[in-house]
RNA sequence: GGGUCAGUGGCCGAGUGGUCAAUGGCAUCAGACUGUAAAUCUGACGACGGAAGUCUACGGUGGUUCAAAUCCAUCCUGGCCCA
């Protein structure tokens, strides 16, 4: 893997280059779709693509459940096997620890998980997620870490940081005494964690960069904390890593977010939100998040956003959209996540270009001149997630 | 014509003397969703009111009762059975 800054801004701190893979170039600051189970929901590889995805997640807890490696040894890895040619980032397992965590028990370097969906045991490790993202044959492997929630005594941020250290580190000892499984080589990223606290995230960017990874992500953020102790962790860290590797922003964000995190120096960022609302009926445009299924879109026969060239927009109206939900037609969804996908990428897509054409300030100030920002609704979010559990825990 | 069962809020359907403006489900109207246990979850849902509350409601009418969706009489409507 090869990074390569191009263009930074000023006084704003956003940055564009690209990451050569043995799967291509990724141009940053680039829009990463989520494609947990070997898919990214309700879209098919050529969607994906239409919509310039340049780089897909998968997730290691989730693949090492169902299909398994053995299926996925014999796939020839996670590429071949949905038949991805382009580059893919494997989450390691670390996000579960954390939203999974009635689940699972933390012994010293194991983490023993009851699997959701029969119940079973399982004990993840550094090793054990380093030697699934091998078999997965990921381009970027990220290493296994604790995503610590919000609320966070400093106490507990600052042991559970000192863990996450010793598997990162022995993340990379392991991925690195080894060979590849397939025939490219794999990208190692660690993860900054330490909670609000400004104190721990700079010591985990310091003692992170000193090891040295091949790219570096900020992760426990998007958790439940108000917004302005994001965005001030994401700019902090940022300022505090080594310029010539990308950096990784985990799991953000709403639209919103991923122009204040690219304006704090961000250079990938992932997120589900666009195709889990898409099912559930939001569709983003550049004035803002609507819902299809709202009454007032009965009789509006204008495509989503007037501005999208996707083939959702090219060739539908939120009228038709509006009653595919209202039927629960499967094509809603997929119509709506292919807009979405493609609304988040372009994003990206035109902060690079602002970048590269040496105007993002004013990209950044017509897009928030434009967009209607959500209100934050990050502290009832905690208690949503509270919500979900106990009504699964009661099935 | 006789008998019998039934008529509950937009729909289906519980309730069978007070704790009932009335369980559920559907439909409707909104809201949420941030490294995916999510085609999911939450709320509202007779009228007026910010609320306390007031009013109108369980086919119609008339009764019994301190109190009726619930009991009685009668009428209307529908299903089934007999003629």
């Amino acid at each position: 893997m090869k990074f390569t800054l191009q263009k930074e801004s000023n006084p704003l701190s956003a940055r564009a280059g690209t990451i050569q893979t043995d799967h291509g170039v990724i141009e940053t600051p680039i829009f990463m779709p989520v494609g947990t189970h070997a898919t990214v929901k309700a879209l098919s590889n050529d969607e994906l693509k239409a919509a310039d995805a340049q780089i897909i997640l998968g997730n290691t807890y989730h693949l090492y459940l169902r299909p398994g490696m053995d299926v996925m040894k014999e796939a020839g890895g996670l590429h071949k096997f949905m038949n991805w040619d382009k580059p893919i980032l494997t989450d390691s397992g670390g996000f579960q620890v954390f939203s999974l965590s009635h689940l699972r028990k933390i012994e010293g370097d194991i983490t023993t998980f009851r699997s959701h969906l029969d119940g079973s045991l399982h004990q993840f490790s550094p090793e054990v997620s380093m030697e699934i993202q091998r078999t997965l044959g990921s381009d970027i492997v990220m290493v296994f870490d604790e995503c610590t929630p919000y609320p966070c005594t400093y106490e507990y941020a600052k042991k559970s940081l000192a863990v996450t250290h010793r598997w990162e580190k022995m993340s990379k000892d392991y991925l690195r005494s080894r060979e590849p499984m397939w025939d490219h080589t794999q990208a190692l990223f660690a993860i900054v964690q330490g909670s609000v606290y400004e104190d721990l995230r700079m010591d985990s960017a310091k003692y992170l960069s000193d090891i040295g990874y091949d790219g570096y992500a900020i992760g426990g953020l998007a958790v439940g904390e108000p917004k302005d102790k994001m965005y001030d962790m994401t700019q902090k860290v940022c300022e505090q890593l080594p310029k010539d590797a990308p950096r990784y922003l985990m799991g953000v964000g709403k639209p919103e977010d991923i122009i204040h995190s690219i304006a704090r120096g961000v250079d990938m960022m992932d997120c589900v939100l666009p195709t889990r609302n898409a099912r559930n009926g939001s569709v983003y445009t550049w004035d803002g998040k609507i819902n299809i299924k709202n009454q007032r879109f009965r009789n509006d026969f204008t495509p989503l956003d007037p501005e999208c060239d996707c083939y959702t927009c090219k060739n539908h109206t939120r009228a038709y959209m509006h009653h595919l939900y209202r039927q629960n037609e499967i094509l809603g969804m997929r119509l709506n996540s292919i807009h979405n996908i493609h609304f988040f990428v372009k994003i990206t897509r035109m902060a690079r270009k602002a970048l590269l054409e040496d105007r993002f300030p004013e990209f950044y100030k017509a897009f928030f001149d434009r967009y209607k920002v959500e209100e934050d609704h990050s502290a009832a979010n905690a208690i949503h997630r509270e919500n979900r559990i106990k009504k699964f825990a009661k099935k």
